[in-house]
RNA sequence: GACCCCAUCGUCUAGUGGCCUAGGACGUCGGCCUCUCAAGCCGAAAACAGGGAUUCGACUUCCCUUGGGGUCACCA
């Protein structure tokens, strides 16, 4: 058998890192099943549909470089792909059933149904469910050209056993299912004649989608019977959750894959970490980090757990670390520049006489990124003018203002008398001019660091200096100067 | 509320009756290294929800309780 999978998302916005973790495992399972991956838009809510989302959602999907062998870009023997061109099919299905007589034309308006709900609930009714109005009226009672929906003629006896490939068989009541309806007036389907027809008629093998899906799963199969059809391989996934246990969502953090590439994530962090989340490899294997190769090597669809997990934004972060830092520094180079470039700190096109010193940044800053985005803040006063540091900030620890200057004035001239002003020439006679001055070369460093960056968490100090040029250098260092120098003037006339 | 799913450190997990005085990772804490911050290295604290049953023996099987989650639309 040809494993079949498809990503089914309804276009109503960027997707959500929880769906895309569920098509990490449909990608997975197909490409290690050397199956098809298909991909089908749900569109059949207009009230909720985005414009831009069908784009969104091929964007992410692209960005995490899951392919799809068929969908509505691409085509494919079983299209169209989007479902809002499928409408006449679910139409003639619908008739289908209505004519088999398990299925029925209802036009109970909207207003009675929600009364009907609201008096079961007030009555203590379990499960509120449609009164079977419509349900025995003759075939011909409502004709097909009034306005109508079509409902699932449901027995009322009986169960329905779901058969997931994950949790074993999970049986319902049929007498607790809805006459669930399958065309909605506007001559739009339901998700659930859809979702049949579609994974019937493009010949879907594995349905692997979430938990959530669950309890309507037996709706589905009964739609499958009534068909005639062999319903495929149900494997429910749990959700992923956010912090406090509850379904991940905005109030979390980042969602959408759009989140976590704006901020800086790979997509090579994403894809294993998601893979990661309700799967393991196993017992003796305690790999954390896996490429895409590994693992479509190593992963299993019958391993992954059942119960939901909690997204760590903690571990995403380390992981991506861990990436970033045995990225190659010329490719970490070349994904950091978009960074830079939004947020001014760098001309787009880069200038020609920039990259060098963009290149010897890199090494600075690699093992200290947890986000690519975090170049920014990491290393803007490399980039623009810094405010001066105020004096307080500019006196050493344990050191008078008075020394503090004397440290900074001996630095500078330290620093103009160099022929080459790069890092490495740099240090000994800084480490060198410590020791003349009786300081430990922490404190003179430190200090330099205030008065070059304004930070006192920065990237390495001479590699810093280095990228910031001698003159900027010396210009910070004279204007920190003359703050300190101010500083001692006022105490000393406060003192008299 | 009803139905359904789930249940090992704070989090992600290993574990399929004896290998478990429960292993790894993130996070946390402590130390080393160190120009700050990171990174790296070393170390520590940290879990089998509770109760029955089966068994010579349960984290592992069964039942109940508890807890968490999901679903109950002309949304998917």
């Amino acid at each position: 058998m040809t494993i079949r999978v498809r990503f089914a998302p309804s276009p109503t916005g960027n997707p959500h890192i929880g769906n895309i973790r569920t098509v990490v495992f449909n990608w997975l399972f197909a490409r290690q099943h050397n199956g098809k991956f298909i991909l089908r838009i749900e569109d059949t809510d207009r009230s909720r549909y985005t414009p831009n989302a069908v784009k969104a959602i091929e964007e992410s999907l692209r960005w995490l470089r899951l392919d799809w062998d068929e969908g509505p870009d691409v085509g494919g023997p079983y299209g169209p792909y989007t479902q809002s061109e499928r409408l006449a099919l679910y139409q003639e299905k619908a008739t289908e059933l209505i004519e088999k007589g398990l299925a029925y034309r209802c036009n109970c308006p909207t207003e009675r149904l929600e009364v009907i709900r609201e008096q079961q609930r007030a009555a203590g009714v379990d499960t509120p469910m449609y009164d079977g109005h419509c349900r025995n009226l003759p075939p011909d009672a409502i004709s097909p050209d009034e306005p109508h929906v079509v409902r699932l003629k449901v027995p009322h006896t009986g169960e329905t056993t779901v058969h997931d490939m994950l949790r074993g068989d999970v049986t319902f009541e049929n007498k607790r299912i809805d006459d669930q309806i399958l065309l909605k007036s506007d001559g739009f389907p339901t998700y659930h004649l859809a979702v049949v027809v579609d994974d019937h008629l493009m010949k879907i093998s594995h349905i692997i989608r979430a938990d959530e899906w669950l309890p309507s799963t037996p709706k589905h199969i009964l739609l499958y019977q009534a068909f005639g059809w062999t319903p495929p391989t149900f494997v429910h996934v749990p959700l992923v959750m956010g912090k406090d246990g509850k379904k991940l969502s905005k109030r979390h953090g980042a969602v959408s894959v759009t989140d976590f590439r704006q901020q800086g994530y790979l997509p090579e962090t994403v894809l294993n970490f998601l893979a990661m989340l309700g799967w393991s490899p196993g017992e003796g294997d305690e790999r954390e980090i896996f490429t895409r190769e590994e693992l479509l090597e190593t992963f299993e669809l019958s391993r992954v757990k059942l119960s939901s997990a909690v997204f760590s934004y903690d571990k995403l972060d380390w992981l991506n670390g861990t990436y970033i830092r045995n990225m190659d520094p010329e490719e970490l180079l070349e994904r950091l520049i978009p960074f830079w470039q939004d947020a001014g700190l760098v001309p787009s096109p880069v200038p020609a006489e920039m990259s060098e010193t963009l290149e010897q940044i890199v090494p600075l800053i690699q093992e200290r990124l947890k986000r690519l985005k975090d170049v920014v803040e990491l290393t803007d006063f490399i980039f623009t003018e810094i405010e001066t540091p105020p004096a307080e900030k500019l006196v050493g620890k344990k050191m008078t203002p008075q020394e503090s200057l004397l440290a900074l004035q001996a630095v500078q001239a330290l620093l103009s008398s160099l022929v080459n002003f790069d890092a490495i020439t740099m240090e000994p006679p800084m480490r060198q001019l410590a020791k003349d001055l009786g300081l430990k070369a922490g404190r003179i460093f430190n200090l330099v660091r205030v008065a070059t960056s304004n930070k006192r968490v920065a990237p390495p100090l001479f590699g810093s200096i280095e990228a910031i040029g001698r003159k900027r250098t010396l210009q910070r260092l004279s204007r920190a100067e003359e703050t300190l120098a101010q500083l001692i003037a006022t105490e000393s006339s406060a003192k008299k």
